[in-house]
DNA sequence: GTTACTGTACTAAGCACTTAGTACAGCGAT
DNA sequence: ATCGCTGTACTAAGTGCTTAGTACAGTAAC
């Protein structure tokens, strides 16, 4: 079981955003092939149609590509990629500056929250005891 | 109807993150009379149950007194007031940096995000049409 | 061919959220 | 007392998410 999961949101879509997260970053290399819907399965500890429910998601944004009897493989489409890692990282931007601009916070404010944030909860990374250390590749970020 | 929901979570604890923000901001004054769980769902559009188990929430945390027969009430306590409008901040803050480090993003990539979001999407208000103007009273945040 | 894997597609059950509807007790104004 | 409001508490129905279980077609290794 690799993390666990919000009672709020479906599974399915958590689940999604994760994949999308490995992707993205090529903790999942492009042109690899993932593992299959029900190792998935149970490597997260849910059921595989819950994981295929996640993976259909994957295929209609093409981050995934899926190859009917031999399995499933990430896109080497680079420009989606970039593109999507971007979007991911704008649209994170964007509710947390509608957030605060709800609690009637202005940017300065904001800064100085973000300066906070960053500092104080600076846990390097989240490795998963039994997991070997992935190529990951930082790709400097756009 | 004021404003519309995701789909993605239950309406209740959305409905709970909209009343929290009306009265940490003092969009919602200390001391004043909420409307009605009627009324609520009324204007939110949604049934008088949901308005219910959204307003229990902030009961919970002390935002909201019950007088049984003669309505609800906003609480008085500037310091709870104050403490939980931080700390709505700083959870936001949170999310935000923790989906950031997620895509490989470091603190720098993250300030100059924020820089671009907070200069384009800068709608100043959010008015509906048929409601009045409240005091609002900028409370210049922390 | 046989075996073992792959993606895909169903069903039935359980559970949480939402809704409409109803009901009761207490307060205030008439 | 009566009327109209308040918070509160229940039921029954519908819907969506999750799960276990089963099944089928295609590929690859043997």
């Amino acid at each position: 079981m690799t993390g666990s999961f919000d009672a709020d949101r479906p599974i399915y879509q958590q689940l999604a955003h994760r994949f999308r997260e490995r992707i993205v970053t090529g903790y999942w290399q492009p042109g690899e092939r993932m593992a299959s819907v029900r190792d998935l399965a149970l490597e997260y500890g849910v059921n595989p149609n819950t994981v295929q429910r996640a993976l259909a998601e994957l295929e209609r944004e093409g981050l995934a590509i899926p190859e009917r009897t031999s399995g499933r493989f990430i896109t080497e489409d680079e420009v989606l990629l970039r593109s999507t890692k971007r979007q991911l990282a704008v649209e994170a931007t964007e509710e947390w500056a509608k957030r605060l601009r709800a609690l009637g916070l202005n940017r300065a404010e904001g800064a100085q929250l973000a300066a906070v944030v960053w500092t104080d909860n600076h846990e390097p990374n989240g490795h998963e005891p039994g997991k070997p250390d992935k190529p990951d590749k930082p790709d400097k970020g756009e």
